[in-house]
DNA sequence: ACCTACCTGTTT
DNA sequence: AAACAGGTAGGT
């Protein structure tokens, strides 16, 4: 389900919630969706903050029962870290009620009262149930290793053209969008914003990545990064499973260009949009704006 | 650089 | 009945 725009999304609307939380209480109700390093338990525990890397949610945690201990200043240095990577259909979900679990919800944590809210559920929910959480120590040599092994974050400010160009001319052979859902390429992308990127860059997606003009790849960068900011301010694409921590639907769905657009005509010149299959993924562009051949007429 | 597996639900 | 779906790990 989820890239970067609807990762980042889901960080945003449980931030407010999160944050300073004790977990009061766990249920495990899936064995193996959660996996625990020895010996650690989630119970007690403060969450500090909740990050993104890529397609991954990190959410440092205080010690057990730091609070209760009476907190000193270095107590609320993380000790331990939950990391969560949703795949296809996994939500994280705010449930003010205690309502009862249903068919695929997998995790129960149980937030305690703050000084001014009141208890909350965060609910886990995989219907495919591909997706993961790690409990791990911090710091931990055991991070998952998709997450060790990430690229670049291209809404980091230090995300540039050179950085792109070095990272695609270790897969110049590939295609365009093989390389763009490499995730050790590039973090955060998949199916849909990589054709998105594409599109918005002008570039066609059986293109070798390292055939790339330094023009080009600055035009890649660019749109990557202009299709990433547009469609966390729309709040994400919900095309079927994805929604915020609130439950809300995002609409970058109704700005799609070409993802899903198959056989209908490009909003830009009125071309078909192509279909084919490329890294294993149904992958859509307009060939006139993305011509297989520079030189023709690409995108401004 | 491919393929298959992991799952369930929806669409053709 | 079969194909397909916002992803990735593992094997060839």
């Amino acid at each position: 389900m989820p890239e970067l725009p609807e990762v980042e999304t889901i960080r945003r609307s449980l931030l407010p919630v999160l944050t300073g939380r004790v977990i009061d209480e766990v249920q495990v109700l899936t064995p193996g969706v959660l996996l625990e390093s020895a010996g650690l338990t989630l119970q007690g525990r403060e969450m500090l903050t909740i990050r993104r890397r890529g397609k991954y949610l990190l959410i440092p945690l205080g010690s057990p029962d730091a609070l209760t201990a009476g907190r000193k200043p270095d107590n609320r240095a993380a000790s331990a870290q939950l990391i969560i990577h949703l795949r296809m259909t996994g939500q994280l979900l705010l449930q003010p009620d205690d309502l009862p679990a249903e068919k695929h919800t997998h995790i129960r944590i149980k937030l305690a009262a703050g000084r001014e809210s009141s208890p909350i559920w965060l609910i886990y929910h995989d219907t495919r149930r591909f997706g993961r959480l790690w409990l791990l120590p911090d710091p931990t040599g055991d991070l998952p290793a998709g997450l060790v092994s990430l690229g670049p974050e291209p809404l980091d400010p230090d995300f540039n053209a050179a950085l792109l160009a070095e990272r695609l001319a270790g897969r110049r052979r590939s295609n365009l969008k093989a390389a763009l859902l490499d995730q050790s390429v590039i973090a955060g992308l998949g199916n849909i914003y990589a054709d998105e990127a594409l599109y918005a860059g002008g570039l066609c997606p059986t293109r070798p990545a390292g055939s790339l003009s330094g023009e080009e790849i600055a035009r890649l960068t660019e749109a990557i990064r202009a299709v990433l900011i547009n469609a966390i301010a729309c709040a994400g694409t919900s095309l079927r499973d994805y929604v915020d921590g609130w439950n809300k639907q995002g609409r970058f769905q109704n700005c799609l260009q070409v993802y899903g657009r198959a056989g209908l005509a490009c909003r830009q010149c009125g071309q078909i949009i192509k279909s084919i299959r490329l890294a294993g993924r149904t992958t859509c562009w307009c060939p006139s704006c993305q011509p297989e051949k520079a030189g023709s007429s690409p995108q401004p």
